[in-house]
DNA sequence: TTGAAATGATAGTAATACTATCATAAAAAG
DNA sequence: CTTTTTATGATAGTATTACTATCATTTCAA
């Protein structure tokens, strides 16, 4: 059961809205589940229309290009951290632990339990890891951004910028923290699966618990309090 | 004039040495200016034969394909930061000098000397912040990094987490506050550039100048003196 | 001056990223 | 309950990409 979460995406993402129509949703759920297996650049709408005995012709209906799809996948995973977010720390009014609050709802997100049947959290999570940045990484990314397709992102980061204002009023880089923290949180995951070198060896056994607790001891070394 | 520096690369990474004949180093030199310009998704060998006058099948003796080029490059890129640190801290005892001279090595390494004459440094450096990540998110990064394709930047991250532990013995956490002093510098160079509300406005007049001073912000506040 | 190595020229293939058209099924409106 | 609209399926086609193969020519070295 669970509530039953509405998101409600920046319309210029998609052509026609996934989550109303079951075969809209059955994209979202099995490009997911094919992106996390395949990878971005493996992934192809001819291997996702199979998937789901579709046509291609059909999934190009909802979404432009596989570029755009990954751009909702990515918006609707921040979208949904934020309403997380936003529920953990209704009743909190220390900023100190509400920041804690933060921390823990974004890195254990995808441990939530799942309550959109067509979302894989977990996948998606993984997804956001591996291949998020690619959203931006292109081109076109000041056209997209004036249309406002990275603002699920930039809104959580402001929200969280606050909160670390609030602890510290004297902090000089709110905004590049709170990046940072979210940045952090997914590379380092990334790194102790793939590139152990670049992290700390403490983070290997148990990745998540330690990249709380990582975040953590940062927050409390830069923030005055 | 300048001192000719010869930049040695794992001998996987590449076809054939592309630094030792003159179409190979017509590929890098062409290569990293289109790629700036056209971004890697845009960028293809054809396009690139085209430049340099030269074919498909050529620039294939070469590299294996854009992405192994794009490894090459990226490689070097990291190889040319370690001996730019490796030359500047070569007469500095202070540990925390050094860093402070890490840091600054590394924001400002495209506006050193050129002394590569077929490397545009300075567009490789936006390379390496916009395209750098794709080079490790995607589906074959264990078979490459077992291969030794990562190790120029593991051994960088190496080097200033071993600098990281000498200013402060007690963090707990040297490799990832390295690895994240070279992402924090590249992706707020880029925030700066495209998605400013993820980053802070103080960086916005002279984001060079300006990132240095937030790494040795956060440097200071996370290392006991 | 002969031969090997590097490069160029050209062609070809399979896959990708679409676009277009028409048929059919389902849902909504009259 | 029929008509019309809307959603989906089926099929075909195109330009580009990412290669591979073959053969000719140039360069350079023994």
């Amino acid at each position: 059961m669970g509530v039953e979460i509405k998101i409600a995406l920046n319309d210029g993402l998609y052509l026609k809205e996934p989550q109303e129509s079951v075969l809209g949703r059955n994209i979202i759920k099995h490009s997911i589940i094919l992106i996390d297996e395949l990878g971005f650049e493996f992934f192809t709408f001819k291997k996702l229309a199979q998937e789901i005995n579709s046509t291609e012709a059909s999934i190009y209906r909802y979404f432009e290009n596989k570029h755009m799809l990954l751009l909702f996948l990515v918006n609707w995973y921040w979208q949904w951290v934020s309403y997380l977010i936003r529920i953990n720390t209704m009743n909190i009014s220390d900023p100190k632990e509400q920041l804690k609050i933060i921390i823990h709802s974004f890195v254990f997100a995808a441990q939530e339990n799942p309550n959109v049947t067509y979302v894989n959290e977990s996948k998606l999570h993984n997804i956001v890891i591996s291949e998020g940045a690619k959203t931006y990484h292109t081109k076109e990314v000041d056209d997209e951004n004036s249309k406002g397709f990275f603002k699920s992102y930039k809104s959580l980061v402001t929200l969280v910028s606050q909160v670390i204002l609030e602890v510290d009023p004297t902090f000089e880089y709110p905004y590049a923290l709170a990046t940072n923290l979210f940045e952090m949180s997914n590379s380092h995951l990334f790194f102790t699966k793939h590139l152990p070198r670049l992290t700390d060896n403490s983070l290997q056994k148990d990745p998540i618990n330690e990249v709380e607790k990582m975040l953590n001891y940062f927050v409390d070394k830069l923030l005055a309090s």
